[in-house]
DNA sequence: CTTATGATAACCTAACAGGC
DNA sequence: GCCTGTTAGGTTATCATAAG
């Protein structure tokens, strides 16, 4: 039995008020927690939120959470940085009683795509998700973890993306006793925007007498891959979300969304592995691709921008002058002067120019 | 007391992939 | 070989807090 579904997800509400002044930005961001509370009936459904300073999501200074409860669930915001907007973090467990309760209380069961059209109904406040993680769990379908990593790090079996290219991310695992009980596709560093975590989910819950600890017991085997979606392609899901009614809907956006970055192939044949099949099996119809436009057109003035103002020149050279003043300071631009003159281009640097040459010599420099 | 982390933001570049 | 597309991984900034 294959089953898909939202593990943990974090929603980022933005005020939509014009005068964005640093004074009123916590009474502001009160009001939106406010309206989210009220919108998405929180409370009523997990229990009382309380004033909290050490349970919330790293980075954030101020918020409420679910204190005394099982699950983590949090609202938070920065008191300085307005475009931190205002942090929601649903907990995998959280949202799994929040389903659970809402239904018994409401009569009704309730999927991502509602709960955002619900606390969506607001003019106070734009959402989207900043990250959202999708599981499909293959119930008693006899996947190994261990032998499918053997088989990626053989290259017997490669990634590949919906559109047919590899998918290059990095391989590591966790191994004990040469046995793999994880594999990770993709670097976990910060600023990642996707990440394929593949993990013997019977032994997770075993080992730690995890939450679904009854459920992995009636499984002989159960296996999930869990994809991490941040960044851009969480925005990109978030609107996904918003044009969807139906259940049915929701289970093509998320199988898409994985199968958009991770399709298993077998090297040889170059033919889909059967789990990746299965996989596919449950779209009715794919509904979903990430967009990446290209970075490469940059224009000499952002460049220059970047330069001045967030590359770390700046601060390099500030130090330098720092420690070994304006001496050292003169040393160091002609040291970069001379690692300039040594600076062979690549064949991007050669077509840019090709590309946008003469555009620039008709207008003149970018800097004045 | 110091450092690492993890949340947000923007943006750049190398390296790889693939079509023609 | 040329051109275009894609992605991982890096930089900066901020702050609070957990870990060492």
């Amino acid at each position: 039995m294959l089953d898909v579904q939202v593990d943990e997800f974090t929603l980022v509400l933005q005020t939509t008020k014009k005068p964005y002044s640093i004074e009123t930005w916590s009474g502001m961001a009160h009001a939106l927690i406010n309206e989210f509370t009220r919108l998405s009936n929180i409370e009523l459904v997990l229990g009382e939120l309380e004033d909290s300073t050490d349970s919330l999501p790293r980075g954030y200074s101020h918020g409420l959470s679910c204190k005394d409860k099982p699950y983590y669930f949090s609202v938070a915001y920065h008191t300085d940085f307005i475009q931190m907007g205002v942090c929601i973090k649903f907990s995998a467990y959280a949202w799994m009683k929040y389903r659970e309760q809402f239904e018994k209380l409401f009569n009704q069961p309730v999927q991502i795509h509602q709960l955002i059209s619900n606390i969506d109904n607001t003019n106070l406040y734009t959402s989207r998700l900043s990250r959202i993680d999708i599981a499909i769990d293959y119930i008693d379908e006899d996947i190994s973890v261990n032998t499918i990593y053997n088989q990626l790090s053989k290259k017997n079996q490669i990634v590949k993306t919906a559109s047919g290219r590899n998918n290059l991310s990095s391989l590591s695992a966790l191994t004990k006793n040469n046995e793999t009980s994880t594999f990770y596709l993709g670097t976990k560093g910060k600023n990642i925007k996707a990440l394929l975590r593949v993990y013997d989910k019977k032994k997770e819950q075993t080992e730690t007498m995890g939450s679904r600890f009854k459920e992995a017991l009636q499984y002989s085997n159960w296996v999930r891959f869990e994809a991490v979606f941040k960044g851009e392609y969480a925005h990109n899901i978030s609107d996904e979300l918003k044009s969807i009614k139906k259940d049915v809907e929701l289970k093509n956006l998320l199988v898409s969304a994985l199968t958009d970055r991770y399709q298993f192939y077998y090297t040889k044949s170059n033919r889909l592995t059967t789990y990746s099949k299965s996989m596919l099996n449950l779209l009715d119809k794919k509904t979903f691709m990430f967009s990446s436009p290209s970075p490469r057109m940059n224009l000499l003035e952002q460049s220059q921008q970047h330069i001045l103002n967030g590359s770390g020149l700046f601060p390099y050279l500030f130090k330098i002058r720092h420690i070994w003043g304006e001496k050292g300071l003169k040393e160091c631009v002609a040291f970069l002067n001379e690692e300039f003159n040594n600076y062979e281009p690549n064949d991007d640097v050669m077509l840019w120019l090709k590309k946008y040459s003469a555009m620039y010599t008709q207008q003149g420099y970018p800097f004045k």
